[in-house]
RNA sequence: GGGGCUGUCGGCUAGCAUGGUCUAGGCUAUGAGACUUGGGCUCUCGUGACCCCGGUUCAAAUCCGGGCAGCCCCA
């Protein structure tokens, strides 16, 4: 039977990533621009049942999906002062049109502030016109410097979900930021995808934004992928885009705004999180075949057994379950193994002539490799709690994993010898100023995540710089 | 931002030091056929590559320059 290890993942995982985007036939970055990828079938499935959950989450809570230009005037990208000033130097620059030089150059989106604001500025009249929440799923460009990598960091983020919503009052504002961060974690959770949710620290925060808050996963070589951000963005971009609305009374205000944003990277966190060295493992959920029956075949009565192979995919599919036949007749049963395990298709199914006379089938899962015989007529009912249970000792697993990764510790020293060795997170005190902030920055030679959300009451002691009282739990790590 | 390394069939790689023996070898994948099938079966035949541009040279996969692309390390 074989075993469900991850030295391969967890020793080299660069090497292991990359390979697995090609092995199982997800994405194929040999593309000839630097930073751009092309999903393949069987990615683009993945992909789909991501973006399906997506749109069920924004859908379901009242979000409404637009569909913007990729293209934006320079002149509104250069309105929000810090916005630009943050994104200037990685933006693309539409200069041509034809071989004529164009008078106002245009810019592929880095995000799409600047494309929806001025259009939310003629839609938006009265208080009667919000809240208005719309989010759309699509390509944004950014220029990378930094060395580039599949799904990571990419020049064309091709899945980028972002939600951008308008409300009347900041209190408003700040309830729909709750509300995002619940279907982030509603998101993530489906996922099996274990993460920490940090307020970032000011000189890091969404450029133009009041605050952000950042979902960070921790990927298995011990740095984190910022998978998830929330922002609110007060009142900031309203004021430079003049979106007003009248009042009940009859004023007119500035709007306040938020938006969120997912992209591809949740596809990699769950790709990395869940893989062992037999390839990649799908949360049954987002599994694009979830059961794949493999006939063992023999030489006495092959029909019948393709017949029972047939009749148990039918009987499964009709119960919802996406199912798949291998009928390859050139492969081993135990090259099949291999082949549907590498894509990470949760459930197997092996029928030969014993399961036959017996009525029965033995079912693989992906996870554990565990097997056990289970009677045809049970089928259904056994798949649906299979499901259940390799969906939760999915997570489980991820979020153990991931709470062995964060540390708290009290200095510096510790601190940075943890993040040396790529531990994870580390949590330490701190005041709350720029200036510490920076100095950990620099002694531990790693990115500051933020604070931990509540942690100001269950902090004791002093900044891990200044000794002053701390003001909560800052969290460092070697980012991605 | 700074430094280092690499680019050969679809994937992994040999060859490069010391230019000629390369008509570029292997494994894997792949096409056809045979034989097998409860964890990658075997055999036969076939397809398939020197990143791009320029330079040095009688001769370049090999040396030099530039471009493009990728990887690693440090800040």
């Amino acid at each position: 039977m074989a075993k469900a290890t991850r030295e391969k993942r967890d020793k080299q995982f660069g090497k292991w990533f990359r390979q697995m985007l090609i092995d199982a036939e997800i994405l194929d970055y040999r593309y000839p621009i630097k930073g751009c990828g092309v999903w393949m079938p069987y990615g683009y499935k993945i992909r789909r049942l991501v973006t399906q959950l997506l749109r069920q989450l924004h859908d379901g809570t009242g979000h409404d999906e637009v569909q913007f230009p990729v293209m934006v005037t320079e002149t509104n990208l250069r309105k929000e002062a810090e916005h630009i000033r943050d994104f200037e130097n990685e933006v693309f620059w539409i200069t041509h049109g034809g071989l004529k030089a164009l008078e106002i150059k245009f810019a592929l989106r880095p995000t799409s502030e600047t494309a929806m604001y001025p259009m939310l500025r003629l839609w938006i009249r009265s208080h009667s016109d919000l809240p208005k929440k719309l989010y759309q799923i699509g390509s944004v460009f950014r220029c990378e410097t930094k060395t580039t990598r599949p799904i990571i960091r990419v020049r064309e983020v091709t899945t980028f979900k972002e939600a951008h919503t308008c409300h009347a009052t900041f209190e408003e504002s700040e309830a729909q930021i709750l509300e995002a961060t619940q279907i982030y974690k509603g998101f993530f959770d489906a996922c099996g995808v274990p993460y920490v949710i940090s307020r970032r620290p000011e000189w890091d925060k969404f450029p133009g934004a009041f605050y952000s808050l950042s979902f960070d996963v921790i990927m298995p070589d011990g740095r984190t992928l910022q998978s998830g951000t929330v922002h609110n963005l007060g009142q900031n971009f309203s004021r430079a885009f003049d979106i007003q609305y009248e009042t009940l009374g009859g004023d007119h205000e500035y709007i306040w705004q938020t938006c969120y944003g997912i992209s591809e990277r949740a596809i990699g966190a769950l790709i990395s999180v869940h893989g062992d060295d037999n390839g990649i493992v799908l949360m049954p959920d987002l599994a694009p075949i979830q059961i794949v029956i493999i006939p063992i075949p023999s030489k006495e009565n092959p029909q019948t057994i393709l017949d029972t192979c047939r009749e148990v995919a039918d009987e499964l599919r009709s119960e919802g379950f996406r199912i798949s036949i291998d009928r390859r007749e050139d492969l081993t049963p135990g090259a099949k193994f291999y082949y549907w395990e590498l894509r990470g298709v949760p459930v197997r199914l092996e029928i030969g002539p014993k399961d036959v006379s017996r009525r029965q089938v033995i079912i693989v899962r992906r996870d554990t490799f565990q097997k056990e015989a289970c009677k045809i007529a049970d089928l259904p009912k056994g798949m649906r709690r299979l499901m259940n249970d390799m969906s939760d000792a999915l997570r489980d697993k991820a979020r153990k994993w991931m709470e062995s990764r964060v540390h708290r510790v009290a200095t510096l020293d510790e601190a940075a010898k943890l993040l040396k060795c790529r531990a994870g997170i580390v949590e330490l005190p701190w005041c709350g100023d720029a200036k510490c902030g920076h100095i950990i920055e620099e002694r531990v030679n790693a990115k500051l995540l933020g604070t931990q959300a509540g942690s100001e009451e269950r902090t004791h002691g002093g900044c891990a710089i200044c000794e002053k009282k701390a003001r909560g739990l800052v969290r460092a790590a070697v980012a991605y």
